[in-house]
DNA sequence: CAATATCGTTCACAGCTCGAATGATTCAGG
DNA sequence: CCTGAATCATTCGAGCTGTGAACGATATTG
């Protein structure tokens, strides 16, 4: 296209942006959820169970793109946390069906709380327009994605 | 404003997709970049310098948001790769002045082609007026955090 | 009833990044 | 001038994350 690429060619790049605001995002995201004694990537376990029903861990590994031993690290915590449990599926007795408990689901509004006050202060003075095509734009990218 | 925060509550949230789609983002540039022997940081310190004229180490250090020690390394490897050059400032002989040699100049170039095809391909199946909102979007809301 | 595959788990290890300590240089104040 | 404090780049040790290769238990296939 150009033959000198200008200064601002690579910042103007989609994965670019992407790459960095999502970095900056996922800290701030991380600072507030750390009181609960969870990471970024503990809520979205936590999301993924709440989402279907009831998945083995091989699936939720695929599925948050993980390796399948960090799955039984995150479970790991949040069932001392009293967030999750375990229990053997009678079909499969090789497979650890996690079920989110009361206290689960608590832990997971608390986060998509905690997502939404980020949410305000990554867009703060943004018009509402804004806010709406922004979210838009990056839903469609997300259901462009996600492993169905 | 829901009772019942719903299943996809977290999902649906602005500062989940950037951070998922981020990290799957800033995962295919890195592949794409790993053949020049660099990785994202590396294309970040490249465009940093191309963009402002020569900042000092721990300018380029806040700026990335990572810290100075980080900034050595990473100018060690483009060193070795002869991307960069290392001078010592005369007005101040403990600052040491990055400059982009040709080399860095022709990397960086690269790394933009590298940067494009991805984000083809992560939007492939979008109408370009898709496309454009997305690209929009996430620009103004990188000039809302770019510190300047 | 083997032989093979799959599931969850454990464990050792590599990679990334930070923070403290260091030496060189500059600056401020008397 | 000269001395002490501040700032720069650099080195080094350590912490945290996540992975991949084992392993035992269970399921499936022929």
């Amino acid at each position: 296209m150009s033959d000198v690429k200008g200064a601002a060619a690579l910042r103007a790049t989609l994965v670019y942006n992407l790459g960095t605001l999502g970095a900056l995002a996922s800290d701030r995201f991380a600072d507030r959820v750390e009181e609960l004694g969870l990471k970024p990537k503990h809520a979205g376990l936590l999301a993924a169970l709440d989402a279907g029903p009831t998945a083995s861990q091989q699936e939720l590994a695929t599925r948050l793109g993980v390796a399948p031993s960090l799955i039984v690290a995150l479970a790991d915590q949040l069932q001392e946390l009293g967030a999750v449990e375990r229990v053997r599926d009678p079909q499969d007795r090789r497979r650890q069906v996690l079920n989110l408990t009361p206290e689960g689901r608590r832990l997971l509004t608390r986060c998509t709380e905690a997502a939404e006050a980020t949410d305000a202060e990554l867009t703060a003075g943004f018009t509402e327009p804004q806010r709406a095509a922004l979210t838009h734009a990056l839903r469609t990218l997300g259901e462009h994605h996600t492993p169905n």
